[in-house]
DNA sequence: GTCTATAGTAGGATAGAC
DNA sequence: GTCTATCCTACTATAGAC
């Protein structure tokens, strides 16, 4: 059937590319890992780099859907940290952050990668954007917080700890303990009292300023 | 001469993966972008491998060369955030962070890449960890830094926003606006008085209990 | 040490049989 | 829709002239 067999392509690809990185991934490679003839490649998708973008569409889409209710049930930032160390858990099987992390590593040399690559990693920074926002407001910190731009950094932080993870595991997994044990900090400032709370809010007041 | 052919042919690797990505690497086009024959990379270094971890290894060792006495000058949280920031800037031109990036893109689907991308991370972790540990020394937030995972996690933002740059410029540079303001906070723990010191420090000790 | 030439292989893409 | 066969290009790597 034509549909299961772009299916097939589609996971063949995010399977390779994420076995072989963006470099060893050709027609040849996916169509072997589909279990397909070669020249479906082209027939379905016209190009491999069409292809690519297919997958990540498809996987990106999948994987932040599968997300959604969690992230929906976050309510403060704490959670929201061990939600990050479930997910990051869970993408050692999936690998959808390590095939968006190979993307954009090809994308710098073929254009023809980056659009598709930009718009995927878009649905996982607002995705995060909305938790972050619901979950910040009102925490004594929310001025010094800005929303959109820390769901970029977090989710560049995500892709380049991916990254790490082949090459140096311990690595990758201390560097989440530090975050946890960073946010520590955060469910301080959220817990405090209403008069620390209201001197906490001062400071941050007038160091904005400065 | 030898020994400024072997620099032509590094300078023309870090060049190329910068330009066209791990993906778009190979000896011909190395060997174009140094000037030289194409034959050269193999009589220089024996594979394509190998000269991209020599190229690795030595723009690594430069960079953070470079930096080091920079680093060394960093006397708060907050100046590290700002040397970050300038550190990054200087990455589009100089572009080590972007080779790394595509050197651990490339080490998934190739072991032989591994170890020397393993080896010139640690560069900059090492540097980044001992910043970190002078830095935190004898703020109340200490006993919540992990320096050494910590310098990791760091390190592999980096990475990621320099990816990222490439795609989509706007949200790399608002991730380390968001950062920069989110240092604020690092710099109101830092600098409040003895009193609201120390009641930090014990929310602190309470919150580790928990 | 650097070049030309070339063997051998892998990859992108298409034509045409079924 | 899927396959085989094939073309062409680009790649790694080596041999051998200079």
């Amino acid at each position: 059937m034509a549909e299961d067999t772009r299916r097939r392509l589609i996971d063949g690809a995010i399977d390779t590319v994420r076995r072989n990185g963006i470099a060893g991934t050709s027609a040849r490679t996916v169509a072997a890992a589909a279990g397909v003839n070669q020249a479906l490649v082209f027939y379905h998708f016209g190009s491999v780099a069409d292809l690519l973008n297919e997958a990540c569409r498809v996987s990106t889409a999948e994987d932040v859907d599968r997300y959604r209710e969690r992230f929906a049930a976050v309510t403060s930032l704490r959670e929201l940290l061990a939600l990050g160390r479930e997910l990051h858990a869970d993408q050692r099987e999936r690998g959808n952050v390590t095939l968006l992390a190979q993307m954009l590593a090809g994308a710098q040399g073929d254009e023809r990668l980056a659009s598709a690559t930009s718009e995927a990693i878009k649905l996982w920074v607002r995705e995060i954007e909305s938790v972050l926002r619901r979950v910040v407001a009102g925490s004594p910190i929310e001025p010094v917080v800005d929303v959109s731009g820390l769901a970029s950094a977090v989710s560049a932080a995500f892709v380049g700890m991916e990254l790490f993870e082949a090459v140096d595991p311990a690595g990758s997994s201390a560097a989440l303990d530090a975050l946890d044990r960073l946010g520590i900090l955060l469910e301080v400032a959220d817990d405090l009292g209403p008069v620390a709370s209201t001197a906490l809010r001062r400071r941050i007041r007038s160091a904005t300023r400065e």
